[in-house]
DNA sequence: ATTATATATGAACAATTATTCACACGTTTA
DNA sequence: TAAACGTGTGAATAATTGTTCATATATAAT
């Protein structure tokens, strides 16, 4: 990749394992995900239970249509998974690795940048 | 918190543990300087190799004020350092916990989300 | 059955924010 | 001086977020 930048400082590293450009892309799109306050914290709560919409929109206060629209971004990127009971619709984190993945990441990001946080 | 929610779906768990707002905010803050393909790419180069801002942006195939730009982002939420050497500035990502998580996070995304990735 | 009510989603719009570029300026070296 | 490198500013464009209004879906009431 760098054979032939402006600069060349001297390291041997090539880059062999960098990921590709549509990698990097896929990923930062899961990131986007965390990357709103609102979505994150819904996340959070759907990790840890299933909700319906008229609940979160209560616990964010927020308007229903503002959440599910948070709601239809993590269920297109797979975070999250809904199931109709009667009038409502229940949510909850996805049984996923990468779901996990992100549960953890959260609360590890937690202790380590809020030393307060108990 | 839910203790005033408007439908009791009777799960007895009450978030103790959640979060603070604040916490959510700082978490997904840090979160949002891997929202962006472009900066995800830049701060995993800077996890393996320090670089001038020159040679990112040829890397990059962008101008050097828009790498500058996220550079100053990244920076300024401590992921990466820099040092002046000469003309030059080099930039390597930051000895942290935090810059470690997000660096180990990014790799094994990488691997969960695109399996075809060698 | 028809109507009314509750829940959730979709679409259009406005407001805010993010991203990038082009240009100008400051710093360092030759 | 002059050239190279990096950063700050302002502008243009694009993306994100949330509101309002309208629509679908399911239950309850008359």
């Amino acid at each position: 990749m760098n054979d032939f930048l402006p600069h060349d400082h001297g390291h041997s590293f090539r880059f062999e394992n960098m990921p590709k450009t549509e990698e990097f892309l896929a990923v930062s799109e899961i990131f986007k995900q965390l990357c709103d306050q609102t979505r994150i914290k819904i996340f959070w709560i759907l990790c840890h239970c299933e909700e319906c919409v008229i609940n979160l929109s209560s616990m964010m206060g927020m308007s229903s249509p503002a959440v599910s629209h948070h709601l239809r971004q993590l269920k297109t990127y797979g975070l999250i998974v809904s199931r109709r009971d009667g009038k409502e619709v229940y949510y909850k984190a996805a049984d996923t690795e990468q779901a996990q993945l992100l549960h953890k990441m959260i609360e590890k990001m937690v202790e380590i940048s809020c030393p307060a946080a108990g």
